[in-house]
DNA sequence: CTGAAAGCGCTTACAG
DNA sequence: CTGAAAGCGCTTACAG
């Protein structure tokens, strides 16, 4: 917090006195309730725009006991968040409804949140906003505890508490895996690589996991050499790619856990010289604009993403009406495999 | 605002009483303010601990006469606006200097605030929000002589305002459309048409003047029927194509007013069995990110975004570090014309 | 229809 | 090192 601008603040008493009234009256009008007769209202009115006065919010929340009319929203920040179709597909959704009830949105972006933090930050404040969205809690589940001791509403976007009693709702990433890799394997390929994600979010422990799961579950080995990676950016897909084309024998598909990686990891395979599907089958993650659009169409996983803000808005809003409401709502949404042509059934 | 949840809230007295000390006291530990024995301070600490006390925002700022650490974006909604290259850009440079500055972002998204909505508007209030970012006026500049009027820093976003003394930073459409005309003019074309933007807004006028001074300049007749559409979806880019290739002479080269819109128009152009640039020469607007990756990479007009963001960031925080400074700053950022495939040269 | 007064939960000189 | 008290700018019973 920084002081206030030098400019004297003109308060409720300024215009009383100005208007010869009584700030109650003055408060009346302000806010439309109780009775003010049509003379004094006018007089009060005119004052107000005469003095340019404007009710100090602080105040008025302190002394009505009120909330403002504020979602917060919290997530880490990363590097390309911002026109990122994850960050923006899930803005839609609670904005889709943060817009219909004419909230405001507090953002507050940072990888981690301190206990100080919580005391601290605006988003934070019970007082100040109506409740918190937070999206992607980036496998720390600890900062949900210390949340859940606070006297906050909040849901967890894109993150699935098993075992913690909070509103959460995320996406079913080792099924969408499972479903990926069968269909890899229905089509013949055997020697299957992934390109995973950030191992320390749930959606890359997730897909990495689906992925082992459909492979034991059909008998084939979990070679340490077809699994690589550990983030979700582009540059390091490249790199993934390339450990497994300099591989003895390369793989004949690869799940990759993001459509941008895959996007990416096609374009290594190309400068090799190979082809995609013909050489190599790729399914990617996300069902981003572009996957659609690409040189070659994606397969990919298609996540509900703006249903998830959505309804994460509407969960929030719902537990703000009733705040005796005890049981946690848990949603786990499915996802829905894309057949494109980046994949090719072989043997 | 709404009533606030039922949960009893614990105070500072609550505090003070458990801990048998004064309220200035646990006010000290909590701000870290003043001195406080070792002894004292983690008595007050664990007390606070145990009764999960967290200071009320509001009594804070409305006490200490200070600002909270946000600052306020207001922005017109269009669908899209999540996800659009143009909105993303602003919000990454912007985050630039907000993350650095710890401030975090409270989002206003609406197509007009009206006089009342000043007032009660959270993100106008200056006890809350240190100053405020208008994206993009819509055309409506009466807005921001009201917003003048009131105790509270703001700069416009991508909006110049010629006449207003107003701290604004737009971008030169004007230039950079006589820019892309002059080119076409240079490689040859006679007959060149428009796609034009949104004409209530100063891109799309501004980006239709630069169009049509290029082609007066060069003594070329201004075509009715060569300047279609009034806005920047991209269905409308479509219709405004179609219209253009149902003329009895088409076109040899259109100036799009965006990137987007210029794709489906090259669609559009594919569909009716033409060819980019063979039959007609395409120049965009935005250098977005997938007009280098399109089927034909587009020559366009690249706008510095984030650095438009950024710079407006800086300028808000460096206004109201000095209240008392008169002078408006007014920024007009140049753009450059990116030339790729999509235009050739005839005649 | 109007106003005096208590109170919201803090901070901050000021005094000790 | 600690506390009593005034004050921040409002709202809201309550009384008239």
């Amino acid at each position: 917090m920084v002081k206030q601008l030098g400019t004297k603040k003109v308060s409720i008493m300024d215009v009383a006195k100005e208007a010869g009234v009584s700030i109650t009256t003055v408060s009346r009008v302000v806010n439309r309730s109780g009775v003010v007769s049509k003379k004094t209202q006018e007089n009060v009115l005119q004052v107000i725009e005469k003095l340019r006065y404007k009710p100090d919010i602080s105040a008025r929340l302190l002394a009505s006991k009120q909330v403002g009319k504020i979602l917060g929203i919290v997530s880490p920040y990363f590097e390309g968040i911002f026109g990122s179709y994850y960050f923006s597909e899930i803005m839609r959704g609670i904005n889709s409804v943060s817009m219909k009830e004419e909230l405001d949105t507090l953002f507050h972006l940072s990888g981690h949140f301190t206990s100080m933090e919580l005391s601290n930050r605006l988003v934070f404040n019970p007082s100040f906003v109506q409740g918190v969205l937070l999206i992607d809690l980036d496998g720390d589940e600890s900062k949900v505890k210390n949340l859940k001791e606070e006297n906050l509403s909040f849901v967890v976007i894109n993150h699935y508490l098993e075992n913690l009693s909070v509103h959460c709702i995320g996406i079913d990433n080792r099924s969408a895996a499972i479903n990926a890799v069968n269909y890899l394997i229905e089509i013949g390929h055997r020697r299957i690589a992934a390109i995973t994600g950030n191992l320390s979010t749930q959606a890359g422990i997730g897909r990495l996991e689906g992925y082992k799961k459909s492979l034991i579950d059909h008998g084939f080995d979990v070679r340490d050499d077809y699994i690589v990676g550990n983030s979700f950016h582009p540059d390091d897909a490249r790199k993934s790619m390339e450990a497994l084309l300099n591989l003895p024998q390369h793989p004949t598909a690869v799940f990759v856990a993001s459509d941008e990686m895959a996007q990416e990891a096609m374009d290594v395979i190309f400068e090799r010289g190979l082809k995609v599907p013909d050489d190599i089958s790729m399914i990617g993650f996300d069902d981003e604009p572009l996957a659609a659009k690409a040189r070659i169409p994606l397969t990919t996983l298609q996540q509900p993403l703006f249903d998830m803000g959505k309804m994460a808005a509407e969960l929030i809003l719902d537990i703000i009406q009733k705040p005796d409401k005890t049981e946690e709502t848990k949603i786990l949404l499915p996802t829905q495999l894309i057949k494109r042509e980046s994949c090719k059934s072989i043997g």
